[in-house]
RNA sequence: GCUGGCAUAGCUCAACUGGUAGAGCAGCUGAUUUGUAAUCAGCAGGUUGUAGGUUCAAGUCCUAUUGCCAGCUCCA
């Protein structure tokens, strides 16, 4: 939760419920020590070093003792104390995290204060409830057990962390619950399951994906897209290597700066080869095989590359994290002078895409380089005119955003579209980044009117990602139920008894030999039963075809989730659906304009 | 990688405190020929993730291992 909440009623009885938790753990587990215990966004959690750890059987008990505590309408009290004494306090209850906490706040001068409710007491600012009564009866539920690092570093202990719900009133909970049920139904690996986009096989390995028949087609949609786009955009297609030699990642800088997230590499003929963790190192080397002119830029070079990220076992997940994966990868290289309105139409690519695909739930990050973290290029001054010029364009197009401090990529700053998926784990989507690093690294250079060597200006950009987490996406936000362009099966033919085979049969032929994807239900199948099979499939198109329909040259028209249908002649539908396509409409989007 | 949990047929799940694996859907075969969400009947499908161990007996208990899930750390 936001500080500006704190005092609001909810953020109260969200704190106040940590501590009724972290009491009843005391109740069963007289030896746990306290971490920190905070309320979130949809209710509370507590860390905890147990010697013995909690299991989910655990949680009810808790939950019990939490309701019993309630009940007594423990009154919550406030208290500020000196250091020395405070840490005394904590001593004497044997809590040392609390004591290093204690330690760090007044450091920072801060007032160390406590909370006292019944037996329990704890370090903390507040604010809090007036009693335990005040938490309304059916509010709260515990969620989920969980480990964490003490102050979220993996140096530190890890603890187990105790997730509650927690919202003002018992329906708001059930609501939560409900909706959050609901959004799991869309999860992309649920829907995967019934659809088959993809397989990964514990034979080929973890996060190294299958793309099945049906992914691929959504994966062949979306490049089409890029390829199309930026044909038009000005951009020039290249390809490039999977594995290349260590002296390109020295250069790039990527060994020094990235190599816990690249795979080990081969050894062969005295030297090293490396996948590829990211594709500019390429492009940079296809801006240098030839000498360039400032007639030649802006350079836009384009590639749906593939790269190879060792990425944690823990945090891999279905499409959303993958060690493999394909980029809407490019790079252009531009003057200073031209650098703004590049960014600027790139910015405007993203809006195009996104505004496509009818995706309106994401905010932009900012994300800047942190001093000292040894995690970024050390160009002090380079990061300050980069930062300037992504602000400024920013401002220009006036698209809101938050700037966040350490998330840059290693060359430059960058800008983030972050989506939450269905789970509520916010990733990023796409990524649009300026570097004024790498080009001075590989020494790229173009003579410019002056008739002087100068450095050029980069700009990488990924609007739609990589296909893994993109497509990934697309599944949840559509529900599995795509547009037609981008469908697996775009239509299905229905002949509403095996009289109509043949007919339907010369419609399907006739729609498959224009490209489009179709399929026929000539199954034994009732009536009912092909309708029904066809909704579960979520097929966009159904044409049913029967008596009428073969007399007069007809198709009945029906769209995914809709009762609503047209007869029309066969030859005007086609004509419709191949607009539709071409002009990757979605019916149900423009309905809504 | 770390903490906790889970693993039974293609999918969703069953099998009391250990007694030798069962259903629905999907699939296949046959009958049915149907105008908007499940026609009927039959058949087939599993060395219970893998490897050890305890036991007269293991899906069930123990150990290890692999994978998956949630979270932490990390990121497109």
């Amino acid at each position: 939760m936001k500080k500006s909440d704190t005092n609001s009623n909810l953020y109260k009885i969200r704190h106040s419920l940590a501590h009724v938790l972290a009491q009843a753990v005391l109740e069963i587990r007289p030896d746990a020590k306290l971490g920190f215990g905070p309320p979130i966004d949809s209710g509370f959690y507590y860390d905890f070093d147990l010697t013995e750890p909690l299991s989910p059987e655990d949680l009810p008990k808790l939950e019990k003792r939490m309701r019993h505590i309630i009940k007594t309408g423990q009154v919550f009290e406030h208290e500020e104390l000196e250091q020395t004494q405070m840490v005394q306090l904590l001593n004497k209850d044997n809590q040392s995290y609390k004591i290093e906490q204690a330690e760090d706040l007044a450091a920072n001068n801060e007032t160390l204060s406590l909370y006292r409710n019944g037996p329990f007491w704890d370090l903390c600012e507040g604010p809090h409830v007036e009693t335990t009564r005040d938490i309304p009866k059916n509010c709260f539920a515990l969620d989920t057990l969980a480990g964490a690092y003490w102050k979220g570093s993996e140096k530190n202990n890890m603890m187990q962390r105790v997730y509650g719900l927690a919202f003002e009133t018992g329906d708001e909970l059930k609501i939560y619950q409900e909706k959050r049920r609901l959004a799991m139904e869309r999860d992309h690996r649920k829907l995967n399951t019934k659809h088959h986009y993809f397989s990964i096989s514990e034979e080929v390995g973890k996060g190294l994906p299958l793309w099945l028949p049906n992914g691929t087609v959504i994966r062949d949609e979306l490049e089409k897209l890029a390829k199309e786009t930026e044909f038009l955009g000005g951009y020039k297609r290249v390809s490039t290597p999977h594995i290349t030699r260590e002296e390109l990642f020295q250069t790039s800088g990527h060994l020094p700066y990235y190599e816990d997230s690249m795979f080990p590499p081969m050894e062969m003929d005295g030297e090293r080869l490396f996948l590829k963790p990211m594709n500019c190192p390429h492009h940079h080397m296809i801006y240098k095989a030839e000498p360039r002119s400032y007639r030649d830029l802006p350079l836009r070079l384009a590639e749906y590359g593939t790269c190879y990220r060792y990425e944690q076992s823990g945090e891999l997940a279905g499409l959303l994290r993958v060690r493999s994966m394909t980029m809407n990868d490019a790079h252009i290289y531009c003057t200073t002078e031209q650098a703004k309105a590049e960014f600027i139409k790139v910015m405007n690519l993203h809006t195009q895409y996104y505004k496509l695909f009818g995706l309106s739930d994401f905010w932009m990050r900012l994300s800047l380089a942190e001093e000292n973290a040894g995690k970024f290029v050390d160009e002090p001054e380079l990061w300050q005119k980069a930062e300037k010029l992504v602000t400024e364009a920013m401002d220009e197009v006036e698209i809101p955003y938050e700037a966040v401090r350490g998330e840059a990529a290693f060359y430059g700053p960058k800008i983030d579209f972050q989506v939450t998926n269905v789970v509520g784990r916010e990733e990023t989507a796409s990524t649009n980044q300026l570097d004024l690093v790498m080009a001075k690294r590989f020494g790229l250079t173009y003579i410019a009117s002056d008739n002087e060597e100068h450095t050029p200006i980069i700009i990488h950009r990924a609007p739609l990602g990589t296909h893994e987490r993109f497509v990934a996406f697309l599944i949840e936000h559509y529900g599995g139920a795509f547009p037609t362009w981008l469908a697996p099966v775009q239509v299905r033919v229905i002949p509403v008894a095996s009289a109509f085979n043949e007919y339907a049969n010369s419609l399907n032929e006739s729609l498959f030999g224009s490209f489009v994807r179709t399929e026929i239900d000539d199954s034994h199948d009732s009536f009912g039963k092909k309708i029904r099979s066809a909704a579960i499939s979520k097929t966009p198109n159904l044409l049913i075809v029967g008596e009428n329909e073969q007399a007069d040259q007809t198709v009945t028209w029906q769209r995914y989730g809709t009762k609503e249908r047209q007869t029309l002649d066969f030859g005007a539908f086609r004509n419709l659906l191949q607009e539709e396509i071409l002009q990757r409409r979605d019916w149900r989007t423009v309905a809504q304009d």
